[in-house]
DNA sequence: CACATTTGACCCTC
DNA sequence: GAGGGTCAAATGTG
């Protein structure tokens, strides 16, 4: 059937990712085009098996992500698939911060495109942007998020508050929309970190909430002030299982809409440059690094989880949540990096989402409700 | 010096 | 009034 092709395309993807892997040694940084080409070309191959899984999860609607559709294939030996799993499984998980990036970006475009959209990705994922006037108001989350906020979309200019005082403009619940989920923190190193997403962000409250063991953390995006910024994010650590957090995101990004992350896609020639250049901007892994890992945001720049092209690495202790000194280096943002990878080749307009999607692990409150 | 984090106080909503 | 969200001064860091 079409479903043992996907999985040989995968493989097969697969297969070009360990071979680039295994070259990394060879090439140097002079050769962008060679990797440039051995990128295209996986990309290639996994829109390819990407494009078929989609068409696969529409005809079923329990399948909520290729991993399972992977699982579930009765063609395939059990061993070919669980290969075929693993493989894909290990190269989620190590790209898990692309995941979420993507993921995310993934649900506004496509909500702000066809809410029934948003749906499709699987049940787990839902987007709160409950409005005022809605009679269903969402079941709260333990405890992050109010059911209310006003539908108009955020605009942090002006600080509408436009009360009578004229003291500090204060503002809560105007972000429009939220979206919940829980991520697994590392068991190993500094397990106080949030887990990062792709974004910079900068702490900007703490707070120790009823009920709750762990204090919340209050975070928005670092280029607020630079770009008008409106994303938050606040971040619990579980009372159940200290070692997820469930993160709630406000607002959408708007920074990586600036010029030094161009939303929209540049020509090809600019994509090559921008991949090349980004390319030759990263050492080269040493054979003992998996290309997974060298792809995967923690490679990128540890502490700074913003893609940080010619960066330094952020700051050295590596402690705190995921921010970046902002201004000591060219931010790219995964999200754009990836657009630009992987929405320049096909006709689809999402490219790599299911790919992408957030690993099983990650679990997108099912309380909250798209708008 | 510039930026991030901490933290107590303030404000808003329920 | 309680609790959550935000502000901003103080402090820390590179």
């Amino acid at each position: 059937m079409e479903e043992t092709n996907t999985i040989s395309i995968i493989r097969q993807g697969c297969k070009l990712a360990r071979e680039l892997e295994a070259n990394l040694p060879n090439l140097t940084e002079q050769q962008h085009n060679m990797l440039l080409t051995s990128c295209v070309e996986i990309i290639k191959v996994f829109n390819t098996a990407r494009e078929r899984l989609c068409t696969t999860q529409y005809q079923d609607p329990m399948s909520h992500t290729p991993m399972n559709m992977l699982i579930r294939q009765p063609q395939e030996s059990q061993q070919t698939q669980i290969e075929a799993a693993a493989d894909l499984q290990g190269w989620l998980r190590s790209n898990y911060s692309q995941a979420m990036d993507i993921f995310q970006l993934q649900l506004q475009a496509d909500q702000s495109r066809n809410p029934f959209e948003t749906q499709k990705l699987g049940s787990d994922v839902h987007v709160a942007a409950a409005g005022r006037d809605h009679a269903e108001a969402p079941a709260r989350s333990r405890s992050i998020g109010g059911g209310e906020f006003p539908v108009p979309p955020i605009d942090v200019s002006d600080s509408g508050t436009g009360n009578s005082s004229s003291q500090r403009q204060r503002r809560r619940r105007d972000d429009g929309e939220r979206r919940t989920l829980t991520v697994p923190v590392p068991r190993i190193g500094n397990t106080e970190i949030p887990p990062e997403d792709g974004f910079t962000w900068r702490k900007y409250g703490q707070k120790e909430i009823l009920g709750s063991k762990y204090p919340r953390g209050y975070f928005r995006c670092t280029h607020q002030k630079l770009y008008q910024c409106p994303a938050k994010k606040l971040v619990q650590r579980l009372d159940e299982d200290p070692y997820m957090f469930e993160v709630t995101y406000r607002g959408s990004h708007t920074c990586h809409m600036s010029s030094t992350a161009p939303s929209i896609p540049p020509p090809p020639d600019q994509i090559s440059h921008d991949i090349a250049q980004f390319m030759a901007s990263q050492p080269l892994p040493s054979s003992s690094v998996p290309l997974s890992s060298w792809l995967s945001m923690d490679s990128l720049g540890r502490g700074g989880s913003g893609m940080a092209i010619g960066g330094g690495g952020g700051s050295g202790s590596g402690a705190g949540p995921s921010t970046t000194r902002s201004g000591k280096e060219v931010e790219f943002p995964v999200a754009d990096m990836a657009d630009v990878m992987f929405n320049s080749g096909s006709s689809s307009s999402n490219s790599m989402d299911f790919l992408f999607q957030a690993p099983e692990d990650v679990k997108w409150k099912p309380g909250d409700k798209q708008g």
